[in-house]
DNA sequence: ATGTAATAGTTGTTTTTGTAACTAACAAGC
DNA sequence: GCTTGTTAGTTACAAAAACAACTATTACAT
């Protein structure tokens, strides 16, 4: 039985989680980063608008789990690039639906090809087994309250 | 075959990766956080000492993959709180010894402990398998340059 | 020995983030 | 219709991270 007392802090899932994440973000961040001048933050918004076309502000943040304030400032950016397009809803005038321009459609569809590259090297020696469980887990973890 | 046309980019590995580190650093963030006042950077620093002993700063900033400024701060912030000691070096005047304090060590016990049962939170209904191929995953991503 | 480069660590400045408070619009109960 | 509460989104301020420039010390080549 594997107990606190010889727990190997190593292994703690939150740290190497941690890790992985942040050597696996580096080179790809550099492509938004570098190429578009885009923050992290800002890529999550682009590609949700990308997937799902038209969406509120909230229906990202319930979609991306991210607080709101960081999607008012991603969009406010985006919207400066031109990248999308804010519209007030008419039936509710709290609401403004946010849409990507056909530049933000390139900048995205650009982005996703490079991100499909570097996905296929990131998952490169492993089985396709191993790596669909990678990704079950990670999905399963991410979605815990 | 799988080409970057239909990728879905809600299942790129950079993108799940952050999803769950952050997700799952969220609870025992609070911990080291509201019990103790402490940033991230100096858990890693605190628990790398608590493994290794006595290290100086580039020994952790080469184990934790960590920048040089984060462990600086980080240490500043420990020492100040007596978590740990400062020794400068006789035989090379630039490196300091760096090793955790009484009270550094029980923090370090604490944490640890409650690492561990965080751990095995975030773990359970997963088979000793799959947290495995998981780990050692993970580890490997991390690892990457 | 002496100028050049490299290493250990720190400090200063700028960006980003986190937190909380705010405005505006809508909803519901009485 | 008018108070109370809720939701959408923004803004202000404080905390933290990133990046670059810096000091001090050692190593190395000529």
């Amino acid at each position: 039985m594997t107990g606190p007392a010889d727990f190997d802090v190593r292994q703690f899932l939150p740290y190497l989680l941690n890790q992985a994440a942040e050597a696996s973000s580096l080179e790809f961040q550099k492509v938004y980063k570098d190429k578009y001048g885009m923050l992290r933050n800002e890529w999550r918004v682009l590609f949700h608008l990308g997937i799902y076309g038209q969406m509120t502000a909230s229906d990202i943040g319930t979609r991306a789990q991210m607080h709101k304030t960081k999607i008012s400032r991603a969009v406010q950016r985006l919207a400066e690039r031109r990248y999308l397009t804010r519209t007030r809803a008419e039936d509710d005038r709290r609401v403004e639906y946010l849409a990507l321009t056909a530049m933000g459609q390139k900048v995205y569809q650009d982005l996703k090809k490079t991100a499909a590259d570097y996905d296929a090297a990131l998952v490169d020696g492993m089985s396709e087994k191993d790596a669909a469980t990678l990704r079950s887990l990670l999905e399963r973890l991410a979605l815990r309250p």
